[in-house]
DNA sequence: ACAGGGGATGTTATCGATAACTTAAATAGT
DNA sequence: ACTATTTAAGTTATCGATAACATCCCCTGT
């Protein structure tokens, strides 16, 4: 910045000014310094202003995997919300591991983010505690947390799946199972099964037909695997609900490998509405979480905070919807 | 830190040491520096540290969409093979548009990543030029650019399907289509047109077989729509290549909804070697471009530059690898 | 016993932009 | 015509860690 000053004659702190965007500067003057800075390759140093200005413009999120359409689409959702007012996002994968997000949101704050968001209301104590003192807003998201550490932006896994126990036993379904994974790593996963399980069991129904895949999250192999394991197993299934919609898919492959008929012998349903659930064929039942409107709204609560038109922590409700498609009744 | 320091009766310079992996300090004052600061609730703050020490682990990463399973798994290779040297990925997606691109890589040499790693080889002219003046080394991949303007960790998507054409022609296929996007957005799906084009012509079959189905990246449902198109305008075709697995997909599930066997009537190849083409039914005979070791290899030259074992540009060649399922002969 | 070397610590100045304050000039209002 | 107000600059000090250099101490070898 002081050799565009000296090129353009004027103050480091009218460079400065130039390069804001509501900067105190003579159009004429501005478009001068940008010219030179730009003759001579100048770029700003975002450095330097992030430690004076205490401010970075940046907003760290932790998703559990970059390679999930679902995240993806909230960090979509994100990104285009918090672009206009010039905040990058910072992501890192959890790999649905609360220790490694623990890791994960102390490197993220130690770069002095102006919010974070992360997935899902389980962290580690420390995790809880990092977050407390942050000093940034904290948003979690893709749940509704018992005890919220800030705002939330999310819905219940467990009662979108009873949601979908309730559907199936309208239907005429009785004998339902649940294909999930082998482990509670994945906490979205655990609360889906909990929704199975307390569905069915307030139903009078049998809710121990539980087919466990493999390690959260489980793939379209294992969720093909998972419905061989079914059909041996309990192969008086007449319906099973699986995981996510990539696990359902799986479980379709499964049947049409074996020609078993979906949704005639067996009825399908998955979760999450990948785009995969709507072209399939037959197409897949699943449940439509609005994956890009939790990082809309998300984006939408982290600018009424910053503006100080929020004060209260934020509560928002996503209202999952039941679609139900070729893969079920 | 200057509190840390009081509260052990050391300097402050001694805490800076303390927090660093090979910091000169004795080990249980460490230790205690260390539990003095998890007691007071202290955060490493970065961006002093950035700015002093002219480094910010960041790695700058531009990848055409989040939402994309081949460059969510380049990214993954790239994060593991950079965490252990503490080195952060700085993620930003570019919309497969090199304006966007433009905007984005300045954006992120504000920030002064230790290197910038690119999808694709064809950028605006200012990209070019804000990325040879960066100062730190620049990672082109998933493509051989002809003129590169450093590192490259990449394929040519062009010889890659050509690779596919020789099968099919090989396998007796001859009246082969092709489906893409019906702009030049995606240079990647671009070259791969391109590389069906001519190897086509070079066997002196017909090139014109050419479906575009919507703006790139194309998704399952426009690949379902141009299958659609396909067996109204082509009738006679045997095979047909796609851009990419998930307009593959797409395809497939047209044939599965009109009755048209796959691949006895016409055979279907995709791109990228997605989970999902190995277990639809039928699976989808593809192109497996590594996506994982694309980004293994680029963390590795990054390694390598940054610890000066490596000064020329590399140059590292990928060899996509063909991969014949039930999808066609 | 003493030079030489390495490990642990302290001191000082600095990275590059900008917040906060001040000043000068221009414009508006009565 | 003269004050009040806005606009466009300049000055100075600072954000918080750390590079670079200096110091001290302990250990080793001869």
């Amino acid at each position: 910045m002081a050799d565009i000053a000296r090129e353009t004659g004027v103050s480091p702190m009218t460079v400065s000014r130039a390069f804001k965007r509501d900067g105190a500067v003579g159009a004429e003057r501005r478009a001068e310094i940008l010219a030179v800075a730009e003759r001579l390759g100048y770029v700003f140093d975002s450095t330097a202003s992030n430690l004076r200005s205490q401010r970075t413009d940046f907003v760290a999120v932790t998703i559990p995997s970059i390679n999930n359409a679902n995240f993806a689409d909230t960090v979509r959702g994100l990104t285009e919300g918090l672009a206009e007012r010039g905040l990058q996002i910072l992501l890192g994968a959890t790999n649905y591991d609360i220790h490694d997000e623990e890791r994960l949101i102390e490197q993220l704050l130690r770069r002095r983010p102006e919010a974070i968001v992360v997935t899902g209301g389980r962290h580690t104590q420390r995790a809880r505690r990092l977050l407390a003192n942050a000093g940034s807003p904290v948003v979690e998201t893709w749940d509704l947390p018992a005890d919220p550490l800030g705002h939330v932006v999310g819905f219940s896994n467990a009662d979108a799946v009873r949601g979908m126990v309730d559907h199936f036993v309208a239907a005429g379904y009785r004998r339902i199972a649940f294909i999930g994974g082998d482990a509670d790593r994945d906490t979205r996963g655990t609360d889906r099964r909990a929704g199975f399980i307390t569905a069915m069991a307030k139903r009078g129904l049998d809710a121990t037909r539980l087919i466990a895949a493999g390690v959260p999250p489980i793939s379209m192999r294992e969720g093909a695997d998972a419905m061989a394991l079914l059909l041996d197993q309990f192969p008086e299934t007449e319906a099973v609900i699986c995981v996510s919609d990539l696990s359902a898919f799986g479980a379709l492959t499964e049947c049409q490998r074996r020609g078993v008929d979906v949704p005639g012998r067996i009825a399908i349903a998955g979760f999450g509405d990948f785009e995969l659930a709507a072209v399939s064929v037959p197409s897949l039942t699943t449940i439509n979480a609005f994956a890009i409107d939790i990082g809309r709204r998300t984006a939408g609560v982290i600018l009424d905070v910053l503006d100080g038109r929020q004060n209260e922590p934020a509560k928002i409700v996503i209202a999952p919807e039941l679609i139900v498609r070729g893969s079920s009744r």
